[in-house]
DNA sequence: TGATTTTTTGCAGTATTTTGCGAGAAAAGC
DNA sequence: GCTTTTCTCGCAAAATACTGCAAAAAATCA
């Protein structure tokens, strides 16, 4: 077999898969771990692969895995937030809970847009501060050193005494059989009580964390409103949301 | 399974579920805790995510960070938080309110420390929270803008019920006669609250501070225990705070 | 065609990296 | 206090990479 013939094979076995093993190109090519080894070192200087020990990978995936310089799917929270935010009216009371599409979503307000903001989260409490026309209001508590939110039984007791418009909640887990789960007790004792006390449940997730299922329920479908993803609403991934009642956007 | 496979799985994982566990990581991945616990290690060292004790977590919840360059007087209140920190003991009950001086006093905190902090300021309990050893409680309410902190009635309500050990605090006005001063009125009525509540109360203010008068009077000095600048205590302007009965460190 | 040169390939030995494991230390929970 | 979990360290086995080399293959040229 040609040199050319064999790294052509390579190179679209790369592009496949988005990775190989010397040891599988080895034994399909049957030549020596070797040449295979050259072969790859070469793609490599050539800038075709990228090689790594053990095998290669292609340069799509190494893209895919880097692009966390910034915020991971920056993109799509973008698209997500300024959906989001176009639900928002003056006069209105919104509960709106920790993460980093939440954090985008304070930063994007309309700047004249007044509304009164209720959160648990530090961060988001921080980005709203800087919004010229809308009050923030922090409901304090015992902080969690990871999740950088208020927890525990005052915030609970807090939650009871509000009646939030709308309350927007990001979340970890979201499945269509098994709803909102979260892998944190205190977090989920929170979101519960947050989406109890709101007239309306507004959840975001990017795309990536639909039908992904955490260790702890906080809810079921039935308790929200509506679902805000990256993706159109007529998308097929979404269709059992939409059986299950949620208005989609 | 490629080492580099592996590690972009997990810094998926991370980024979709802020949070993960080295043995969810290890089961799902088929490899052992060591190994994940190395792949974190280098995640960790290449800035990719925060490792936790039992996983790792991922870094869009540590945005706001502490800048040193850009604090007026860095010097002065370096060394006036190294004072305060010298004052803290385990178990203590600490009020902490805001400002860059008390951001620093929580920067320099000896790790081992076991201190419980009530605080009122969103950086502050920020800044707080990056202590592995204390616990952090944040006294929410209505936010103020201008100065990043809870005020309004909710607040000094929360803080009749709490008895601190120790009220640690910043001051923009610091007069023998006039005693500590303020311009913001609802700043006032919420570091009376402060003062009121506990024990002991400390404040600290850099030399040039001293003897400047705002317009709104928060307390005298009778209700002071502590004065903390970054002056010796035998220095010539503090007489008059000494003779005021102010223990002077 | 046949001799010569160049390139490619496989192999053996050695170096390096990765991985899992066990023991003890440190931390967290109780 | 104790127990459990997690971390750290060293180590050894396995996998992978590198080196030099010689044989095989291909290319070149008279």
């Amino acid at each position: 077999m040609l040199k050319e013939e064999r790294q052509s094979l390579i190179l679209r076995e790369v592009n496949i898969h988005n990775k190989v093993l010397l040891s599988d190109l080895s034994l399909k090519l049957d030549v020596s771990e070797d040449t295979v080894r050259r072969d790859l070192q070469e793609l490599s200087e050539a800038g075709k692969i990228i090689k790594v020990r053990g095998g290669a990978l292609s340069k799509s995936y190494q893209m895919y895995s880097y692009r966390e310089n910034d915020i991971y799917a920056y993109q799509e929270k973008t698209v997500i937030a300024g959906k989001v935010v176009s639900l928002l009216r003056d006069g209105m009371l919104v509960l709106i809970s920790g993460g980093s599409t939440n954090l985008e979503i304070a930063r994007i307000l309309p700047p004249d847009l007044r509304v009164t903001f209720l959160t648990i989260s530090l961060s988001t409490a921080m980005q709203l501060l800087d919004h010229p026309n809308s009050d923030v209001i922090f409901i304090g508590g015992q902080l969690s050193k990871t999740a950088r939110i208020s927890v525990g039984g005052e915030v609970v007791h807090a939650l009871q005494q509000v009646r939030p418009d709308l309350c927007i909640m990001g979340t970890n887990g979201l499945d269509a059989v098994a709803g909102i789960t979260d892998s944190d007790w205190e977090v989920v004792t929170v979101k519960k009580a947050m989406i109890r006390a709101s007239q309306k449940v507004l959840v975001h997730a990017i795309a990536e964390k639909l039908n992904s299922v955490q260790k702890i329920k906080v809810c079921g479908l039935d308790e929200l409103d509506i679902l805000v993803t990256e993706l159109s609403p007529e998308n097929d991934v979404l269709v059992p949301y939409r059986q299950a009642g949620l208005e989609l956007i």
